[in-house]
DNA sequence: TTGAAAGCGCTACCAA
DNA sequence: TTGGTAGCGCTTTCAA
């Protein structure tokens, strides 16, 4: 049992000799309470120490100003990079965030239960396999539930997410232009709309301008070290690629390091497009080409989908936003003619100077 | 106002035909329900989608099983890979953390308040300047605090950390040993004791063995960007060291890139030691020479401390563990003769094969 | 083995 | 402007 600050809100309310209810009033702001009295409480109150019990609170008001987040594994390099954003945006309007990550052999299924019993204000799911238990339960309880950055068939369950349809085919024509025939493409999980779209996108365009078909490179983690596994496989068999697009960030960052441990000249004999534009991808020792995503604008979004209440009350609203190519050191020059299409960006900054992150949004 | 779910164990209690009290000992597994009264409470219970409510039991078990992780940026690399590990071990425990960052403008001390209201069980502070106010706020609150990766003054607050002096000791005499001449020591924040202790340790050493005094570049935060910056500014200075000690890995990550985007050889003209031993400390694009901590058994003590009520109620405990250094690529071997001390490790390994994060411990 | 009732610390309503 | 009181959903006595 542990031992708790045995000072609450009546024992304040004794020694500034008010009712309990006038100290609850006093220090929530409550317009009606005599400046005097109010100063009395609040002397009482820093004379005890008086810390107020978020958890009595919480259980009238229906409110915890919890917010759920359920995610991966951390070490995935866009997670972690989301998950600070997620926390300094959610502290910043008052919410707080109770994590809950997926031990190897858990889905997000087997969190939700625990999740809902903290009687969180919402749920951010960011990592996601296909599941429909999740969507029942979180209909049932009324609490607003969001996947950030994959979506649900069927659209039954808010999402926010990058189109990533669009983003594997514009990264096609991008290879296409810049003159590769030997393409690869690097999976993640099989089981994420990511991997999925950005994988048909690819290849379909790639078919539609009649392109040899790609080798793909089957693999189920996001992670620098699956990157590196997978890239060592594929590089040291008999028919090298030219061009790998790698499914995430997190991939194409270890397919370097395999590649050039193997001796092969980055972008001369190869070049690695990454997806999801971490912090790191503009690191200078990799001076990654990736899809670039709107991360602020999807946050934002995600978050007021999650406080907004009545989004689980009306229908699930479903947002999807473009990505960006974002065209750095790890890729061969395209072509001079000018024939990649309008959402890419050439990044010529090199390193930061400043304090912080630098900001290219 | 978040509409929730409303079916209560009072609802399951009507449907199954019992008392309310019933349902709880049936659902928390008292042995003393009737076999066939708690498969007829549980079907009650499923069949409504009842999901108990933790907030109100908290109030009265005076348990939250919530721990709180006040934590500072969690750019920094060491900061996601400890918040990881974190969550992961008190997960399996039955724990659920709840997160509070400060912000850029915000201090510990800032952020303790609303963690105590939301009554967690133990709090973990793995980012801290000098504070008081906390110590006082907790030890009246019978909270169990450790400083993980730090400590105060006094010992007044539990903490974990590693010995730093020792460490820079170690890397001082790594250095000197390699035939290094122009040193020059990257700070991180000056109000931690990670770094002062790092530092002094490293220039004390320096000055036993008759060393010339190094350069010491004053900085405040413990992210690539900084070190990157910091390394631009010392390195188109006139003066040019030979080997630099940073305190942080993530600022040796950033030092490497700048070094590198100014022409310079590593390590062959300016040998980089980080400190911490990342994940990405391993990864081939800096093969990155490092103290590294010994992370597993420092988390599970500090969760242990965490979890033991008692330590709050007895007195402060105070421990602290060696790092190793482990040597990699970023530095000049050392001189032949093997004059380096015990503590150290070379690391051979190249990259990674199998599927997870390699665990060299 | 189960029921009845108290009460965790707080907010919110209705009176005064 | 303040006091009195009900009650959030649960666990935990004490009786039966």
């Amino acid at each position: 049992m542990v031992r708790r600050s045995a000072v609450t809100s009546l024992d304040v309310a004794k020694l500034a000799r008010v009712n309990q209810s006038t100290v609850s009033r006093a220090l929530n702001g409550d317009e009606k309470v005599a400046a005097k009295t109010r100063q009395r409480i609040q002397d009482a109150a820093a004379a005890l120490g008086y810390t107020p019990n978020a958890i009595a609170r919480s259980l009238i008001t229906r409110q915890t100003n919890i917010i759920g987040i359920v995610t991966a594994d951390i070490t995935i390099p866009f997670q972690s990079y989301i998950l600070e954003k997620f926390i300094q945006k959610l502290q910043a309007v008052g919410k707080h965030v109770l994590i809950f990550t997926a031990a190897p052999d858990q889905t997000v299924d087997d969190l939700l239960p625990t999740a809902l019993q903290y009687q969180v204000d919402g749920l951010i799911v960011t990592s996601a396999t296909l599941f429909s238990k999740a969507l029942y339960d979180c209909n049932h309880s009324g609490v607003a539930v969001v996947l950030f950055n994959r979506y649900m068939e069927g659209g039954f369950v808010s999402s926010v997410s990058c189109d990533n349809v669009t983003a594997g085919r514009m990264v096609a024509d991008f290879l296409l232009d810049a003159g590769h025939h030997r393409l690869a493409y690097l999976a993640g999980d099989p089981d994420s709309s990511t991997n999925r779209d950005r994988q048909q996108g690819f290849m379909t365009r790639l078919w539609e301008r009649g392109a040899v078909k790609p080798v793909v490179v089957e693999n189920d983690r996001y992670t620098y070290d699956a990157g590196y596994a997978a890239a060592s496989r594929l590089l040291t068999g008999g028919d090298l690629p030219d061009a790998i697009f790698c499914s995430s960030d997190g991939l194409a960052l270890g397919t370097i390091d395999a590649a050039r441990e193997l001796g092969i000249v980055i972008p001369d004999e190869l070049s690695v497009v990454g997806f999801d534009d971490v912090p790191m991808a503009r690191w200078n020792a990799y001076s990654l080409t990736t899809v670039r995503l709107p991360v602020e604008a999807m946050i934002d979004a995600t978050i007021q989908l999650a406080l907004d209440r009545s989004a689980s009350a009306g229908a699930p609203v479903v947002k999807r936003f473009p990505g960006t190519l974002v065209q750095r050191k790890s890729t061969r020059a395209p072509a001079p003619a000018g024939l990649v299409g309008g959402n890419t960006h050439i990044d010529t900054s090199v390193g930061v100077t400043g304090r912080g992150r630098k900001t290219e949004e």
